[in-house]
DNA sequence: GGCATGCTTCGGCCGGGGCCGAAGCATCCG
DNA sequence: CGGATGCTTCGGCCCCGGCCGAAGCATGCC
């Protein structure tokens, strides 16, 4: 009886995300990119109609932010709060490092590289992250990482501004799981500013249908020598 | 349609939280200690029998353990994972740092000090993070933290082992909001042990009947000369 | 043994909510 | 302007699952 009241108000937000249809909308957008009504619908396996009960709701609850375009309507994510709630969920629900079941993204290219949420997953991430790391840029600790100086100096020359400001409070520096490298990656504002940095250079390419990065000649060189990508990175883990 | 299949799981963990007993239920297990289903029933205000069906379905689900004791049935969080599960939901349940409700614990005691799962929270605790801070044993970043040579030693000197060894891969230290401070504690295997070593000496009791630890004599001169809690870190926060 | 306590299983009630078809607005196009 | 497209609202169906009372096992105590 004692803490019933927060318990409420979680329950609610869980009891949104614990339908079917809802998840897997969730889960689309945790791609980080802005999709429609009817691509949701789409993705969620019911009918728009349904689809948009749906999306009123987890927008009432400010599950996910909605922005009219034309007679189109844009859904995202409505803070990077859920996306990490959801990041949660999927590793209770994949029942801790338990079972090793080969699944995760089955195809090569999303395995290569592809967008999380609002950063960068797969091969390519982690060699980013262990490049950094190797070179002392950053240090990584569990679930987040420290900023060094030269790493400062570096991104700064690569493009990213980290404006330490303390404005929203999104953390700088998070790691992230990988989920087909069971490796960590680099999350946070330090990890999206990576990933649109290097959209803006034409180093990554959002593929049009999937969560999918193409990795461009430019890009290929630019992460080797900005970053020192180590050797062998594109091939798949020891273990 | 793509990543139907990890949704479905998902929305299966999120259902079991979605509901307003079972989240009472798993928001006292956050305190940490096990406890037995008839004690749950409370906590969740509903009948025993309804209770036994929730634990049964949670159990079930792996999102808590039970054991067997006498008469009695200690249930407690399956593990760390769900209880940052239920912490990512709360964050988010919290409307993020919008709405500054000065909700959190009410009681003066739970303000000081009490249990978080596994580890310390409330006014010690945060003051304990800031005195491993300002005296260079730990370096806090956003959400986890790096113990130094020298904090590896205080800490060590204290009693409490490290223990590098990558069992369970249990993240060693790790930073957690606290609710009542809105400022970071320390968490992880760190925090844990802590908490234990702190139990072991008598310098914090647990209370019968809440989450609130009692800060003893010998704790408050310890706790201050092994880790220099800042002067005044009794009194509420400035803002 | 007899009885209390703690917990579970069973059966039945009933309300919330997820689903779709049909229809209603909005927007863009020619 | 009329028609196509995208999305929403409305109405009604139906089933899932949360709830409790009663009864059934276990355990412990006298």
């Amino acid at each position: 009886m004692s803490n019933m009241v927060s318990g409420n108000t979680v329950a609610e937000v869980a009891r949104l995300i614990g339908d079917v249809a809802r998840a897997n909308i969730l889960s689309a957008l945790m791609g980080g990119q802005a999709l429609t009504a009817g691509e949701l619908a789409h993705h969620a396996g019911v009918t728009p109609q349904t689809t948009s009960g749906h999306l009123a709701r987890l927008a009432e609850a400010e599950l996910v932010k909605v922005e009219k375009q034309g007679r189109h309507r844009y859904y995202r994510l409505a803070s990077a709060d859920v996306a990490q709630a959801l990041h949660a969920l999927m590793t209770v629900a994949a029942g801790g490092p338990k079972r090793h079941r080969p699944i995760g993204p089955r195809d090569a290219a999303l395995r290569l590289a592809r967008t999380c949420y609002d950063h960068m997953a797969g091969r390519l991430a982690v060699a980013l992250a262990d490049g950094l790391r190797a070179n002392g840029h950053v240090i990584l600790t569990d679930g987040a990482g420290l900023v060094t100086d030269t790493g400062r100096r570096l991104l700064c020359d690569f493009g990213v501004a980290l404006d330490d400001g303390a404005k929203g409070r999104r953390p700088l520096c998070r790691t992230c799981l990988d989920w087909s490298e069971r490796r960590p990656h680099l999350a946070g504002r330090l990890g999206a500013a990576l990933l649109d940095r290097a959209l803006d250079l034409g180093w990554v390419h959002r593929a049009t249908d999937s969560r999918a990065l193409r990795l461009s000649p430019a890009g290929e060189r630019g992460f080797s020598s900005a970053f020192g990508l180590p050797p062998g990175w594109r091939d798949a883990p020891a273990a």
